[in-house]
DNA sequence: GGGCGACCTTGATCAAGATCAATTTTGCCA
DNA sequence: TGGCAAAATTGATCTTGATCAAGGTCGCCC
């Protein structure tokens, strides 16, 4: 794990800092000189490989993290050991349940991550003097509150074949955004397990309506990971 | 649907007013007398019974309403007719998604209930001149994420009697909360079809559930809605 | 380049919950 | 109080997705 000093000059927190990559997302210009000054000091930039963990369920909350690069899975987990991924999160959305003692959830690197650590009590003195910083807080927990809801409908009310065609639409409109016309090409941040965790299914079903899609001519897949979306129309068409 | 003006001095409006029944839970407090003054000018006490929709899916969000009694049901629809529950709102909640131009859901009212209505405008003027106000609605927004993220789980990974155990429990705690002990009292506030809606599955299956609970003496049902929960250790035990 | 372990796919069978089809119960209003 | 429609229960059968069980592929490290 890397840990570095915070330079304000080369500043690539997208999400709380103004010469960020992704600007038009992030929290760039929320922050006046002084406040960019005082986060710069407190602020450690940290990479985690795929599959480390950020914050452990109904562990204490230290820090937020500002996720720059990657995506981030939340989880949750039964007694029993059965789970269920409650949200995927990408650049630049902030990880961390805000006011929480403790978190509620695992957060856990699904691909390569690379996020700002901040500490608690920094960002939220911030969040009291910043109203645009709380602004964008508050969007995105309202986002979120929005993309919860919406996959609870996807949980509770669809097909394995709906499911499965969502979550592809989902990371399609992520990671390939700025693609036209009808096809998306992006490699899958998740393996197997996951994307059955976030659906409710077993991985073997997952598989099944992969290969479905593939016969169908909807998705290419190369390397398991890397899909290729022929007819974005279709893949809309199965998601119910 | 009973409409009148909004007595500052009779003031019921829980989430907002002084002189509220649910002083523990409400907003109380959180507006100086001039504020108070403008929001009373502004609000109307409204009635709905059961079955009564608020807000419509996709449509123009105009006003809030700060519920004082009853049960809200928060919905979704697929395009053929499935219909997802994504969350139950009880006083003294906020309804209605904030700075949203469209409402992403439907918002219904399951039991009879009784709201203040606060146009949209007045409310979010309030929320910018008043901190105390400001927090509570964040906190009231990072409560249904939790809460809409441990239903995901329910959703996604439990059994039928897991569901149906987890759904008595919530409602258990809400319209029973004081209760001290093993045993529980409550009249539920919605529908079997509404509860196969929340849970993900069908009217059918919630009755056998709820039939094998009775059988198992964990419950007892008088008149359909009139529950009585006999072990609550036992419920638990069977939410998984 | 070969080998090993993790990950993925595919097939056969099973079971939980959906669907279809009657009854029964409840609430309501005349 | 009786009658009726809506809601809930119960039973029989079917379907979807889970489970069990082999193989196959991929990526990595020597």
């Amino acid at each position: 794990m890397d840990i570095s000093r915070h330079d304000i000059h080369s500043c690539d927190i997208p999400s709380l800092c103004k010469s960020c990559e992704v600007r038009h997302k992030g929290m760039c210009g929320a922050l006046n000189p002084d406040e960019l000054t005082l986060l710069s000091r407190h602020t450690r930039q940290i990479e985690h490989p795929s599959g480390e963990e950020l914050v452990g369920e109904s562990t204490r909350v230290e820090a937020y993290d500002n996720l720059m690069r990657g995506v981030v899975k939340l989880s949750k987990t039964l007694e029993d050991g059965r789970q269920q991924i409650v949200g995927l999160q990408f650049a630049p959305d902030l990880v961390g349940r805000l006011y929480a003692g403790e978190s509620p959830m695992t957060a856990e690197a699904a691909s390569d991550v690379e996020v700002c650590r901040v500490p608690r009590a920094t960002l939220e003195r911030l969040i009291e003097r910043n109203p645009a910083l709380r602004k964008r807080l508050m969007d995105q927990s309202l986002r979120e509150l929005d993309e919860a809801r919406d996959w609870m409908v996807t949980l509770g009310r669809k097909t394995a074949a709906e499911k499965v065609a969502s979550l592809l639409l989902l990371i399609a409109s992520h990671l390939d955004p700025e693609a036209a016309g009808e096809r998306r090409i992006f490699d899958l941040p998740m393996s197997r397990l996951d994307m059955a965790d976030y659906l409710g299914l077993t991985i073997e079903t997952v598989s099944r309506q992969f290969s479905r899609l593939k016969k169908d001519g909807i998705i290419t897949i190369t390397a398991n990971r890397h899909i290729e979306v022929l007819s974005l129309a279709k893949l809309q068409a199965r998601c119910g």
